[in-house]
DNA sequence: AGACTAACCTGAAAGC
DNA sequence: TGCTTTCAGGTTAGTC
């Protein structure tokens, strides 16, 4: 059986930006604790320690899938969330809640006060006041941490393209008319409109009427328009129940997103469609799983 | 240079 | 029951 899960694209790091900033800014960042280096570390942990002790957070901001934080000497670090990347603060409203954002249950003995960083915890800041630490958990290191100096240019920001919140159909379009592929290829590029991710793209693609498999190059400034409207509507609704969970995450044992509730397409295959019953597709499209409606999505 | 593909990683679930 | 295989996905490096 195939089973959908939920990773962390524009709406899920737009939350956490929105969950970390009041805690986190103005705080001295006392002690820094890592694993050991690997993937996970773009910048080596032993630069982070040394770059990072002492400094705090005077901004945190979001640009796609990517939180930067800015430092209080002008450095900047990326974090992303990868596909199991968590963060949050030491503490078991803090665990509990953002797990559940993330959709990822986690095992009982897990959920208890005090939390402790265990192997999968990559990165731990820890503050001057004695406040909770703030942990950076990602089982499958698929997450980033990059440390730029003051005034250092960033590859990973630098290609990527307009946020995805910000973009407009017309922006869209000048990109679709010259790529030669799938449109759902298209909107999973990073270079064009950062933040969307595989489940988004189906859903906004299901909203907006549009094949995954149609030509990019072949839609019309009026499908962009639409498509990224969807996009945005879709995006700006997860980012609101995120946000409506908080209040909402009482037990732990029913504890997720409502976006599951909400979507129409993605892992939904051999479902009937919610506009007009004909059974949801699974196809494989640019080596990820993708999700439409044979009759309602037209190529 | 654009387009496509394998690799990175781990745990859950399916398969045997 | 338990071991083995498959699979998910964001990003990047490598190939054609």
């Amino acid at each position: 059986m195939y089973v959908a899960r939920r990773v962390p694209e524009l709406p899920e790091v737009e939350v956490t930006r929105r969950e970390l900033e009041p805690q986190l800014l103005g705080r001295v960042i006392e002690r820094v604790r890592t694993t050991a280096p690997s993937y996970f570390f773009i910048t080596p942990p032993a630069t982070l320690r040394k770059r990072l002790e002492g400094r705090s957070g005077v901004g945190l901001s979001r640009l796609g899938k990517y939180l930067v934080l800015e430092l209080d000497d002008g450095a900047r670090l990326l974090l992303h969330l990868g596909m199991t990347g968590q963060l949050f603060f030491s503490g078991a409203s803090s665990l509990g809640l953002l797990s559940a954002l993330r959709g990822m249950a986690l095992a009982p003995e897990k959920q208890t006060e005090g939390f402790t960083p265990d192997a999968h915890t990559h990165l731990v800041f820890e503050f001057g006041d004695r406040g909770p630490s703030l942990l950076f958990r990602d089982v499958r290191k698929f997450g980033k941490v990059e440390f730029l100096l003051h005034g250092a240019e960033s590859a990973r920001l630098d290609k990527l393209g307009v946020d995805a919140l910000r973009a407009t159909g017309a922006e869209l379009h000048a990109a679709a008319s010259v790529r030669k592929i799938a449109v759902k290829s298209l909107l999973l590029d990073q270079s064009v409109l950062a933040g969307v991710g595989n489940i988004y793209a189906d859903e906004a693609l299901f909203l907006a009427g549009i094949h995954p498999k149609r030509s990019a190059r072949r839609l019309k400034l009026a499908d962009c328009e639409r498509l990224v409207a969807e996009v945005q509507r879709v995006m700006l609704r997860s980012i609101e129940t995120g946000g409506s969970s908080i209040s909402d995450y009482v037990r732990p044992s029913g504890a997720r997103g409502s976006y599951q509730d909400e979507r129409r397409v993605y892992g939904r295959s051999e479902e009937a469609c919610s506009t007009c019953q004909t059974l949801i597709r699974r196809i494989v499209l640019g080596q990820r799983s993708t999700h439409f409606c044979p009759a309602c999505q037209r190529r």
